[in-house]
DNA sequence: AATATTAATCGTATATTTGCGATATAAGAT
DNA sequence: ATCTTATATCGCAAATATACGATTAATATT
């Protein structure tokens, strides 16, 4: 694409569509769910579970990290993960502000 | 990628990234807001509210409908689009399935 | 029938994502 | 000090996504 235009639109588009990229991939959403079930876990766990090379999974928890979903911290030589649930509560919340309107309406049929 | 592995996941996971995908563009969460707030539009009114090529705006609609978000039915010589209510009920279930539970132990820190 | 309007599709360029092996880094163990 | 373990980063290849202009298709209008 010859320019991105993504900075055209909202601040709030923006953000909301920075938090589904960052949940768009099968693999982010398992890692997801590991650290939900277990709280909190290390990489080399995840590497384990999941169908990925260590440095794709390494990766996708850069990706998850930057985007403000979970936290990481080392311990020792090992990485440990856990998810941020106060940015999930906020993307919760801007969700809703989005489209709950919608919900009033809702049933409605189209055209 | 040599390969995708988006097959070796569960197919909860690849819906709830596919649903996840679809709206991870700043221009289809636009649309998303455009259809929510007017219940239902044709293309043309999106193109000129969007900063986007008219055939750029087509394929934004098209893989939201093909996510199953949104609904279209031509009208003449239009396209008339509108909210799939349906789909989104059944992923924010899913969502609530997938993360609630982590809510339960929530303000928990990290590792 | 010819023309105008609206939207979808095609072709193409560029950017981004995904994935992996290899390498680097950093801490612990011997 | 050396070796092991655990993770991050680099470099590359392949796949996808984004954007646009041009074209096509399909319906209205004249």
């Amino acid at each position: 694409m010859a320019i991105h235009k993504k900075e055209e639109f909202t601040q709030k588009e923006q953000d909301l569509a920075a938090f589904a990229k960052a949940i768009s991939h099968p693999a982010r959403i398992a890692i997801l769910n590991v650290l939900a079930t277990k709280n909190e876990c290390i990489c080399g766990e995840i590497v384990e579970i999941l169908p990925l090379a260590q440095s794709t999974v390494s990766q996708h928890l850069k990706e998850l990290k930057n985007a403000g979903l979970i936290d990481g911290e080392t311990d020792g030589p090992r990485s440990c993960y856990c998810i941020n649930w106060k940015a999930f509560e906020k993307f919760f919340v801007e969700f809703n502000g989005l489209f709950n309107k919608l919900k009033i309406r809702n049933e409605k049929a189209c055209c």
